[in-house]
DNA sequence: GTGGTCTAGACCACG
DNA sequence: GTGGTCTAGACCACT
């Protein structure tokens, strides 16, 4: 599949798989109208359980994100990217002023950016 | 006190204590050999249970952040704060990551980097 | 169960646990993989408080001897014997530094080690 | 002063201070009828409380290690060697036994023994 | 079902 | 006074 879920992580997994379903849409790698896998082979390929699945795509319907098509099966809904950037934005201001009251210097942030884009990217 | 907690969020108390700390160190508000409040004292500070600040506060010293001196309290233990900085970088590295995939430009992370840390800082 | 509580001794519970669990898998009779029982399980047969277990077991992942299967129970980590065996070997050497110091002849100690490794074996 | 308090062992330091009492008598630098130092220089000596001092001599004298000349001090009672010694030996076994069970051999505890024996010893 | 967190309150050990 | 441990019981999150 598309992305990998920590098992050690103390993030819960279906919140993982929010965020890399979230991730993938941002990345352009999945489009509107376009159709998940289906619970029952996401689950099996991430290796987890069919209800942590289950759970992830019902709360991405409940946020807007996903849309459900009975019978069918789940597609990205119309999304507006900007809205899921923001929160991507808020979490990236909350840690910098983290670091700005820890004593890390703007260089040194900045060298951490350039280390992050230039190094080759992604998930 | 020194930090807020917030009973809403989902991160456990005991580890938004933690954090606190490990601000508070890093922002030089707490130094080394300086004692932190007592148990009980943070406790009804922070309106919450006596367990919990006991627990944040025996995690720190199996991290080495903190040391126990029995019977008189907890103090800041000699700490690098190169150590204490790297879990900050790291934060910033996974938000980082998170940005580059979603498509946000390197341009626009440099422009939140500079709205932080141009404007009046802190906490 | 698979060992007993001393609830008059000053060693806490929870490290009786702990010593408990380590011995079950140096002894072979845990081994890496294998689920330990259930928090709430261990703590009725013991008959100590769930929280008490819970601390253990927590404890025994940070020290990476055990795992946590998220919603599963924990299971034996990968643990090398050797890492284990390490905190026997203090413990023997304390108490010899201490024998030797209290005049206890090395041919004395020998022949408690041979009383023991002759005997017929362990608890 | 003879004997070193670790203030970061989990063990308490009035014991630790037992202890080194009753290995310094049975090491011989310590003799039937000979007055310990007093509470307060030994208290001074050591960086510990007057309280602590107090409690050791007291349990010791309750052992039947010390007695109290009032006004005079603490001196070293008619103790059997063989007694204390007894004791030791005795925490000797339990650890052997665990070793044992873990299945360290004989052959590792008996090197063990020699370095212990073999190595420049003390303190 | 599993573990995780938290509370309220007790009691002990230490300095 | 300090920290340390433990209990009983609640509620939540995860699989």
């Amino acid at each position: 599949m598309w992305f990998r879920i920590d098992f050690h992580s103390s993030k819960p997994i279906y919140e993982q798989i929010k965020e890399g379903i979230k991730l993938l849409i941002l990345s352009g790698r999945l489009r509107e109208g376009e159709f998940l896998p289906s619970i029952r082979s996401l689950a099996e390929d991430l290796g987890v359980n069919l209800n942590t699945v289950a759970r992830a795509y019902r709360e991405l319907v409940m946020e807007g994100v996903l849309e459900v098509r009975r019978g069918e099966g789940y597609v990205v809904a119309d999304v507006r990217r900007e809205a899921l950037q923001g929160f991507l934005e808020d979490a990236l201001k909350n840690v910098l002023r983290d670091c700005k009251t820890a004593g890390i210097s703007e260089e040194r942030v900045i060298e951490i950016v350039g280390e992050v884009y230039g190094g080759e990217g992604g998930c």
